[in-house]
DNA sequence: GTTCGGAACTTTTTACATCA
DNA sequence: GTGATGTAAAAAGTTCCGAA
């Protein structure tokens, strides 16, 4: 990382001063005169058409052709090699600098617009997720209700059998069954084999209350 | 007169080369 | 090997012109 040293004000300078002569028509705005070498560079004025800038410093905006020829090279590549800007410029009768800078502020373009496009399918995805959420969760309040029925019929029918005395009860019979020992993670119902685990449909894991009257 | 797209520009960041 | 320095190129940010 370069810091913007005496020195380095200096190379810059030069540069600025190499480049004015070699692309005059777009450098006579900011190459500073002479005594203001020292001074760290400053935004370039406004200027107005016909002022230092001349013809040459006027904004031309370009053509069909050059814009289309342009696009072909960028789809091709987003970034330019030297021979071939200046290839590509003197194929379109501009500057190797305007070239350069068609490139420069195309890929600011096409970031912009692959960043909306990404958001836009960012938020999509989001919504639709938000609606699967929204589906699980009325999805998950039809279980409850149907557990609770669930809970209440068993809850009938045991009293039901304790009042009839029988030692055929549902709860002597299941409770024989408790005791056999799972196989593995038993209790949650899952079973591993080779390293995958399984899992019976219906189990439900978080309201396990209802285990609780078997056990 | 205002807004917007884009050309042109400046500043910052990054990557690489050279040298002490 | 390592840190300082220089250089070039790209990214990021800004200014300003021309057209609608």
């Amino acid at each position: 990382m370069t810091t913007t040293t005496p020195i380095n004000h200096q190379v810059d300078q030069d540069h600025m001063l190499l480049i004015s002569q070699l692309y005059p028509d777009v450098y006579t705005q900011i190459v500073p005169p002479q005594g203001a070498a020292t001074k760290p560079r400053r935004r370039r004025k406004k200027s107005k058409s016909g002022e230092a800038g001349g013809a040459g410093a006027k904004k031309r905006k370009l053509t069909e052709e050059q814009v289309t020829l342009l696009e072909l090279n960028f789809g091709n590549e987003h970034k330019l090699e030297s021979e071939k800007k200046d290839r590509l410029a003197s194929e379109l009768g501009l500057d190797p600098r305007q070239v350069a800078v068609w490139f420069q502020n195309r890929r600011a373009r096409w970031k912009n617009k692959k960043l909306e496009e990404e958001y836009s399918i960012l938020k999509k995805d989001h919504e639709n997720v938000v609606l699967e959420k929204c589906k699980l969760e009325s999805e998950m309040e039809k279980l409850k209700e149907q557990l609770s029925e669930a809970e209440k019929e068993i809850h009938r029918l045991s009293e039901r059998a304790e009042g009839g005395g029988s030692s055929n009860s549902p709860s002597s019979s299941l409770s024989m069954e408790a005791n056999i020992d799972p196989p593995f993670f038993g209790e949650f119902g899952v079973e591993e084999y080779d390293g995958v685990f399984y899992m019976p449909q219906n189990n439900y894991i978080n309201g396990m209350e209802w285990m609780n009257q078997y056990m």
